[in-house]
DNA sequence: TGATCTTTGCAATTGAGTTGCATTACAAAT
DNA sequence: ATTTGTAATGCAACTCAATTGCAAAGATCA
């Protein structure tokens, strides 16, 4: 059994082919990847399976969602033992606005606010938004 | 000249009837709102000229963008001398997953990261999700 | 093998966001 | 006050990400 398999088995998650190229594929460009970026690599694959899938991974908790100022929804594997919660499990992502990629900081974790009364966290979306080094230059 | 017609010519907007009543109605709601609830609050105006408005109102940092786990781009009113920056203008929203509303925290600031070389942030959109006190008890 | 449940593929739909163009309202100049 | 130009608004249509229903294919287990 391969580490991806057992990455999908821990999560509960039914280790099928197509989810394991997936998962294959994002723990190798090791970005924060859309729906589209999906259908671009996997061509013969049907955009509804994609979809799916990264349903799948998100409700199982391999995943993360982040959305940035693109207005689309992007999504990125979590840490071995993440379980997405505010504060422990969040970090800062960057959003470039020229090239649209965006990036995830996993050492730049989120101070543990004081929010006002009765208003009780769970997750959390943090995007800072800027030019990154292959647009800067 | 009223207080909103005058925050309007300093932000460079001309201060028309429409624009007029859309500041006025983010300044009385002080909530985060979308395109869709200005659709249903002045049901008589036109849905492209809202969009309009929010984006003039958008270019000329008279409201912020918000991106929350909705998916829906959101907008609120900024503060007397916002300019939209990170980290100084940057501050916590929080969206409840329940009753999809989401609410501006202007008291609670960003942390100043110290972001990986070469990344220039400009801008940041920083959301804590969970459940809000109507959706609390 | 047969029965059942899950996954995948196809087709179609929804809804937010956006654009082009015609019309109207406004403001400046004469 | 009338003309003239510019900006704002309204209407219609379109794009595209996200989503759903249903049928076909595949896996699982008795």
């Amino acid at each position: 059994m391969t580490i991806h398999e057992k990455r999908l088995q821990s999560r509960d998650i039914q280790p099928t082919a197509m989810r394991m190229r997936i998962l294959l594929f994002m723990a190798e460009t090791k970005s924060v990847i859309s729906l589209s970026d999906l259908e671009e690599k996997f061509t013969h694959a049907d955009r509804t399976t994609l979809y799916r899938t990264l349903k799948t991974f998100l409700e199982h908790g391999l995943v993360h969602q982040v959305n940035d100022a693109s207005g689309i929804t992007k999504y990125a594997l979590c840490s071995e033992n993440c379980t997405c919660s505010y504060p422990d499990d969040v970090h800062v992502h960057f959003y470039c606005f020229s090239c649209e990629q965006t990036f995830c900081f996993p050492h730049l974790g989120i101070p543990n606010y004081d929010l006002p009364e009765n208003f009780t966290p769970s997750n959390g979306n943090f995007v800072i938004t800027g030019s990154c080094p292959s647009c800067s230059s």
